[in-house]
DNA sequence: TTCTAATATATCATATTGATATATTTTACT
DNA sequence: AGTAAAATATATCAATATGATATATTAGAA
């Protein structure tokens, strides 16, 4: 049981929690999930056929639409799968910040690129930096309704933690880039 | 001039500091730039190759081995490649850390395997720390010897403050658990 | 002298992205 | 009631990247 893909192992943690379709799926990569995993259709798609094939998911059709719904479920061998993997250690951390990259390489343009770059990347921060403080008020408001919210809370903390940390040192890089200028 | 791919970028930014081989190439990745930036060696030959073809760099042998050496140099058209890049808006910055992935889903396991996955990544993390204080204690040492030490200092910094701010989290996080325990 | 680690280039199956195509359904507005 | 726009939903594909591996040379240690 090596060489677990992630993609199916973020669907089956999303399917532990509940039935979804690929596109709910896609959502919630692109809300909760965003802050430290993402993934495309591309993936998305395959993966649930695969996870078919192989029985840890099964497929059905929404029958209270005439839409094209085609819902998702967990089996018990799914979950196994995704139990087994949670207790294997993380073989990746990895953070991949183009806003580093230019940075790293800003002598080349110089300090009014670079003080551009930190001030659109505080921007996209503190827009963000709301919504994950409005979801640790809820999560700490229904912390005892379900067990799983701790674990929900945990990766918020974290997002809270670093923004903030972020949001600190574009203040510092400002400050050394401003003070050791020209 | 638009989709430049990332691994183009990268080269030249290291190619506009020196002349290297795609080896070493590889091997600033894995060291100055691991902590915002990676890249296999799948993708750093084949880009090599292009970049010369396109003109954005030359390829030569190194005469002073037998070892069959290509050294590669960025040239006036790759190095206006790269400032142009330079100017333009960052697309992602994107942080993928399976340890997050892992508590997100966590309540399938259970607190105990947890705690083991904020504990190895605290320790990583503490391992790592001392690097970066060292690489920030010797670029500022040497900070009006080159304009371009500032902007590697930059990274740094955000390597430290970040870091903490992980450090901070992993007590913030096993305290949560255990208080919440059971 | 011989073994190991480091240097060096290269390829390839597998995996993923980002963009796009297609179609339906719901919502908002007139 | 009609219709335009937005959201829902599945799917594919070229371009790209990873991770593993193959191959060979050279430097340094024992």
């Amino acid at each position: 049981m090596a060489n677990e893909k992630k993609i199916d192992c973020v669907i089956l943690g999303l399917l532990s929690h509940e039935d979804l379709t690929g596109y709910e799926i896609k959502k919630r990569m692109d809300t909760t999930l965003k802050y430290f995993w993402s993934a495309s259709y591309g993936s998305i798609y395959p993966a649930l056929n695969d996870l078919v094939a192989r029985g840890l998911a099964t497929k059905r059709e929404d029958m209270g639409s005439r839409r094209n719904k085609l819902i998702y479920t967990i089996t018990d061998d799914g979950r196994d799968y995704l139990k087994k993997w949670l207790t294997l250690p993380v073989e990746k951390d990895e953070l991949r910040y183009e806003t580093l990259l230019k940075l790293f390489f800003g002598n080349e343009q110089g300090i009014e690129n670079a003080l551009s770059h930190i001030e659109s990347f505080g921007k996209k921060i503190e827009k963000e930096l709301p919504y994950l403080l409005h979801a640790e008020t809820l999560l700490n408001n229904c912390l005892n309704e379900n067990t799983a919210h701790k674990y929900y809370l945990l990766t918020v903390m974290f997002g809270i933690k670093t923004y903030r940390a972020y949001l600190e040192w574009c203040q510092d890089a400002q400050k050394l880039l401003e003070d050791n200028g020209g």
